[in-house]
DNA sequence: TGCTTAAACTAGCGGCGTAAGTTTTTACAC
DNA sequence: GTGTAAAAACTTACGCCGCTAGTTTAAGCA
């Protein structure tokens, strides 16, 4: 085949092919030839689009990270702002577990990720935390975030109990699986709760910097 | 060359050159055909000693788990052998970046790892937490480091100053690298700090679930 | 109409993890 | 001592990977 009459691909129709295909099968699974097959396409077809592998899954990375509803900091108070955009982006995350790697380990050049480093880091300025400490909250929360999202705690412990005979307190470690959503969900709920919470004593007391 | 009198490899000179190679080189640099010429042998002879290249990758990050102290917990508060456990893991995975993604991704059957899971999690039990609240807390101590660790904040924003020109907020953000330490340091003793000073405000209350 | 560019193709390079089979040495049973 | 099995190196090779180069044909425009 040479060139259609019609375009079969194009540069959205890659990354949202890209994008199922990782949340489906993983991230390795993602290759050029497998993507380019979903897409009905031989492999360097795809190069017509992309220049490289890495700049589509950085795409698929920046169109989840535009999920993350970044209005919230709009009309509320820079607690409740910050509490349902990091519930908003942890929700994001979780539905999109295989592309977390990319998103906690890559540089933040995407537009999508500027956009929510602005706003949150706008909110806190505005809300009168001193520039150095509002850094350090939007890192601070950026930490939780992405860090309970790229492993789950509950699944890190195996199904084989006798793994844990050794280790007296984790005798029942094989059980938490079973429960993979209180604990995980529990741990990033109490992560949130403390730290908004004991930033606000803070806040409250005037220690903002 | 058939079999050596003397074995060129054992498994314990195979991790330690991974691990050497994957410090200074990074994960991607680590692949058994460059592995093996740095240890002065073929490709292939690397499976004698491992099956796969997985579990080699795995014993290193055994290996790095294995240096985070684990003893602050005997002899200290509950909050202090948190506090410096912390610290230690911290500063173990500040030491080795670039095996982090593997920690933070694979599940934990690895032996130094429940290790230190059992001494955590023994040391929040017997200080009166709840096995739930216990495991929460576990949890998001983790979350924090491993978050905190995989990827710089300060590093995450490029030195093209043109970039920030649409975020108001972040027109100075390209300096941030230049403060790494000061950002990234900050960011997580801020953190921790905040968990640690509310689990215990909570505790001296009496709310240990 | 003719020229340039775009978008598909095929062929192929070097690297990857790893399987299979070979050779030689070591370790041990008789 | 000798025969045998296992160990530890080797070579070769398979199928995948990201990506490059060159080809073909259609689209868009002067």
């Amino acid at each position: 085949m040479a060139r259609p009459r019609q375009a079969l691909l194009t540069r959205e129709r890659i990354v949202e092919a890209a994008a199922a295909l990782i949340d489906a099968e993983g991230l390795d699974a993602c290759s050029m030839r497998r993507l380019a097959t979903e897409l009905g396409v031989q492999g360097p077809s795809l190069y017509n689009h992309f220049a490289t592998k890495a700049e589509i899954v950085d795409a698929v990375a920046e169109a989840v990270v535009a999920q993350v509803d970044i209005s919230v900091f709009r009309g509320n108070d820079w607690r409740e702002g910050l509490r349902l955009w990091a519930k908003s982006y942890h929700g994001v995350l979780c539905a999109h577990p295989n592309i977390v790697p990319v998103l906690a380990t890559g540089p933040g050049r995407r537009p999508a990720g500027l956009a929510m480093a602005e706003a949150v880091y706008g909110a806190l300025i505005e809300a009168g935390w001193s520039r150095a400490r509002a850094t350090h909250i939007g890192a601070l929360m950026r930490y939780l975030i992405t860090g309970s999202a790229i492993g789950s705690f509950a699944l890190g412990f195996e199904a084989d109990p006798e793994l844990y005979d050794r280790f007296p307190h984790l005798h029942r470690a094989h059980e938490l699986a079973a429960h993979r959503d209180a604990v995980d969900e529990g741990a990033f709920e109490l992560g949130l709760d403390l730290l908004i919470n004991s930033l606000s004593d803070r806040y409250d007391q005037g220690v903002r910097r």
